[in-house]
DNA sequence: GTGAAAGCGCTAACAA
DNA sequence: TTGTTAGCGCTTTCAC
């Protein structure tokens, strides 16, 4: 590998002159300029980006940490915040934890010793107070509400939209409503977000046999519409964590010959294809603002609405 | 931020002992060793990760050339791939080129200027002559068959697997088929492949109206469908180029009330769900196989064998 | 066991 | 317009 300095060499100009000529900054002479491009290419030189990194002190890289590539939930954010990167000039690593605590641990360190310009957390094994510690070490954007850590985020609000969309389901009639959350240590959180919702619309407290924890398959999904019906035989809709995991529910119906009104979220595929309503979380917006918040000055949190989008959703007023 | 430098000077030892110490390389006295780390702690101290790389010549990374992130085959390769990364100690860059032969260059390019330690491509838009140029720059591996080119690949055989699928079909009544490509500059080759799997098992050239080309999204799918019908009323079966697009054949055949046989590939969730059969290409093993092959010395060629998985495929027989 | 010093390949401030 | 030089932060060889 010829180095810059072998063009120096070749050319009889300076290091200096030649750095300055390849990257069309500063003043070079026009025929100085030709006579190195000339040499470059004569010895197929390349400028070494590691070492331009280590100059320059910045990677043009971030880091997205995620548990794993296999969720939709993630391959929206993962699509969004690629092409927001690619566009910027950055590039952007996967950083599956696998919910690992330590191996996110192992990244943030990374980010600490340099190895990226940024950290995005799509979701997340250690506390805020935690991660909150490396925010001096590089910009780092969450894609959930940060509350009140200083963190940066986008974020959608969950509780806002379940209360809407179960205020759509008691306006229709529904009162049987059993509900999926995802699995994560903040599942507390998360879960209350919902009970809350769901108290303050309806009045009285999400029965505990009518929540399911740690839906993360479709598998899951038909798990929990059994449990739900078991514990509750006039059960009307299920509200799932996602698309998948409706969809999940949407198998154990047609096996047993039940009909449930479902409820999914993000707006897949396969809510088109089996026609069941869906919460619109605003994914690939969430993603590329994400990335965006990276590069502000100050700690900002943007809230992404979401959308409900209504397909067989009958009302059960007649029932 | 503390640099090796600052460590050195804090213990009165020198730069290449603190080194040593935190590398845990070379002899350095417990004592000596604790004291470093001591200073270490007390600096906040981390490693520099690309003064790291630029010194040791190696990035630890590797850069995944793909379309772009919104494609069930490529989440498949992106996850084995990433998985099988995590566990070997290296990370993946994602390189989204929008199917853009300049940013595939450019990324070609990265790899001359030692930004990753290796590439693979799960696509590509440049000629294998082209891309073989810069397998001097770094090990370069891609997920398709490189026939007699001098890089090594983990593939399917679509021949192969095609065939044997339309065997299974003419054993059990059908004729007419139609069969939906996917989109790309070498989609002659994947076309004709088809096409002469179709000759070979069915005596007879597959009719230019019952190949559909370019077939990227289930919208695609549902389109194809309509034309095949439109072309041929009496069609039986459409072998799809993906899971989706046979979900938007099977679509089209809820809306106009039609019935077929589906065939999709890869396995989906949603071939599940609505149970059609489905090719299965085992995309996770030829992800990880890929990234080991990053490693081998001599150019490889594993091919991975498809699978087929009957689902609701009735025999026409009788009819 | 430890340290001096020479890289790794490039950028940028400053001088000429 | 060009060159000198001092880094960037670390690894590693080779004396001591």
């Amino acid at each position: 590998m010829a180095t810059i300095r072998d063009i120096a060499r070749l050319t009889g100009h300076s290091i200096s002159t030649v750095s300055r000529a390849i990257n069309h900054s500063g003043y070079v002479a026009p025929e100085t300029k030709a006579k190195i491009m000339a040499a470059v290419k004569k010895l197929d030189y390349r400028p070494n980006h590691i070492a331009r990194e280590l100059s320059s002190g910045r990677t043009h890289r971030i880091g997205l940490i995620l548990p794993s590539a296999n969720h939709p939930f993630f391959h929206r954010l993962v699509n969004s915040i690629s092409a927001a990167a690619l566009s910027a000039g950055y590039e952007v690593v996967l950083l599956p934890t696998n919910y690992n605590r330590h191996v996110e641990v192992d990244r943030l360190e990374e980010l600490r010793a340099h190895a990226f310009d940024g950290l995005i957390f799509t979701s997340r094994s250690n506390s805020f107070d935690f991660i909150m510690q490396y925010a001096d070490y590089g910009p780092i954007v969450c894609c959930e509400n940060t509350r009140h850590y200083p963190l940066s985020c986008a974020y959608k609000n969950r509780e806002n939209s379940f209360q809407k969309t179960f205020q759509r389901l008691k306006a229709k009639g529904y009162r049987k409503i059993g509900v999926t959350v995802s699995r994560n240590e903040y599942v507390s959180a998360s879960a209350q977000a919902t009970i809350r919702a769901y108290q303050r619309v309806f009045g009285l407290p999400l029965k505990d046999e009518l929540l399911f924890r740690d839906a993360l398959t479709p598998f899951d999904g038909a798990t929990a519409a059994g449990e739900f019906l078991a514990a509750e035989p006039g059960l009307e809709a299920i509200l799932a964590n996602s698309d998948e995991i409706a969809a999940g529910v949407y198998q154990y119906c047609q096996h047993h010959q039940r009909q449930l009104t479902l409820i999914g979220q993000d707006n897949e595929l396969i809510s088109q294809l089996l026609n069941f309503s869906t919460i619109d979380n605003h994914l690939n917006d969430i993603g590329s603002i994400a990335f965006s918040l990276l590069f502000e000055k100050e700690v900002k949190k943007v809230l992404v609405p979401a959308t409900f989008i209504e397909r067989h959703l009958p009302s059960l007023h007649q029932a």
